[in-house]
DNA sequence: AAAAGCATTTGATCCAGATCAAGCGATCGA
DNA sequence: TCGATCGCTTGATCTGGATCAAATGCTTTT
């Protein structure tokens, strides 16, 4: 009876119709039944420590992954033995996605923290989304919601200076993080400011520099990993590239 | 018998099994009774001209786009009324995947010259997709495609310096055109300076400089819109980064 | 064919952010 | 407990590419 008690925790712990993400995850507006399903592919491994990999760049794609709790970091080798960070990602986010086209992974998936992860074999998921219309929407939506994003990291790069990358960086997290029912103002940071700075094309010391910057402007407070955000409005305005914004947009 | 004629010409133009893009696009590799299935669907418009609109930022999300002769730019509204260009489009390329998930486009595409483009509504794609799992896997895999694409050019904007942004911006190019079936080196821009430097984030300017430098140092011949490149292999290894590089990468 | 309007090129100057250089605080292994 | 190492901050300097400024060359309009 012990026993039967610890499988029936397990199951808790782990069915998706139990987990606090579905709303954002995979099953999301899914039919109970169809939730089952999906339920009944995915593997969980024991949690994973920080600097355990999920992936690495060039291994074969058969999953995609998951984060239930924790977060991770993707990244790809950039020329000369470099890395680019390509993002963080929360509770609830799909990593691998990138890896169907060629059937291998074009960027390694680093854990940051103790996170526990989902994963689910792309073969029979795809034959879900084969007969379960709405699943095979979702997919259709993540893969396309995936694209959005990257589209926004191009805009950033391309065109905002360091301090909006930055302000767009902090509220970008501060929503995702709101989105989780965490607190949008204050939280703590997983990655360090380097991988900060690598994710956004800024040095570290830029950076650094930029936290004092906006700490002492009163926008936020800054201690170590820990992150207050004491005015989202300005944040937002600074993202907007509003405010005396000295570059001019081309074209 | 004349209007038969007229009718058996009109198919034969257009329709996806005689079509010389059928091994780059959608139909990659589908059988031939189901590329039938998709010819049903498909909607071909008369050609457009150079400034004509496939879709405007904003519009509900009903098809995506091919092109099947010409070339398409795609580009989103960036802060301060400027635009962010997205992509330049050649024969067989998919627009407008980034639209699923919000259900409106959230960028533009603009005929760069007089183009024909094949319309797909995306409902009826998303049935066929249901019933025939080869075009399932094609739309996941077109899908993750572009997302590779995306973090590749997050990588050039984050870790390129002009010049390697200029090389890689050429060598794809020649790329994309030589398993067009044309000429890899040889080749016509249909975009304009303007246009190469907002889609690299660099000024015009530098664009004009570099494309001077390019052909003092014998890599390539410019006349105006006519590109020849000379030196794929130095190109390459401009990309790579490699040669007496500058910059260090960062972490 | 003249005029207007862009696109492109070239030169001069400027500056945001990189790079170089310490110094400091926190964490960690022995 | 004590170095040692690593991550972060801060200051000084440098530079790639932006910005400013013109001249020139195509294209298109009338």
């Amino acid at each position: 009876m012990s026993q039967q008690k610890v499988v029936s925790l397990d199951t808790i712990r782990v069915a998706c119709r139990n987990c606090t993400l579905s709303s954002l995850c995979l099953p999301m507006g899914l039919a109970p039944e169809d939730v089952e399903r999906l339920d009944e592919i995915v593997k969980r491994t024991r949690p994973l420590h920080r600097g355990d990999f999920l992936f690495r760049e060039g291994d074969r794609f058969r999953s995609i992954y998951v984060v239930k709790t924790g977060s991770v970091k993707t990244f790809a080798p950039s020329a000369e033995g470099g890395e680019q960070v390509l993002g963080f990602h929360l509770p609830g986010e799909i990593i691998g996605l990138d890896a169907i086209d060629k059937d291998a992974h074009n960027c390694s998936a680093k854990v940051l923290e103790t996170s526990a992860i989902c994963e689910i074999p792309f073969a029979r998921l795809e034959e879900l989304t084969s007969s379960i219309p709405s699943l095979q929407h979702q997919m259709y939506r993540l893969l396309s919601k995936e694209i959005g994003q990257d589209t926004d990291m191009v805009l950033l790069l391309g065109k905002k200076n360091a301090e909006e990358r930055l302000a767009a960086f902090l509220l970008g997290l501060s929503q995702r993080l709101q989105k989780r029912g965490l607190s949008p103002t204050d939280f703590y940071l997983s990655m360090s400011r380097h991988e900060i700075g690598n994710y956004l094309g800024l040095a570290v010391e830029t950076v650094s520099r930029l936290f004092t910057r906006f700490q002492d402007d009163g926008l936020m407070r800054v201690d170590r990993k820990h992150i207050e955000l004491l005015n989202l409005p300005a944040l937002e305005t600074l993202v907007g590239g509003a405010g005396p914004s000295r570059r001019q947009q081309q074209q």
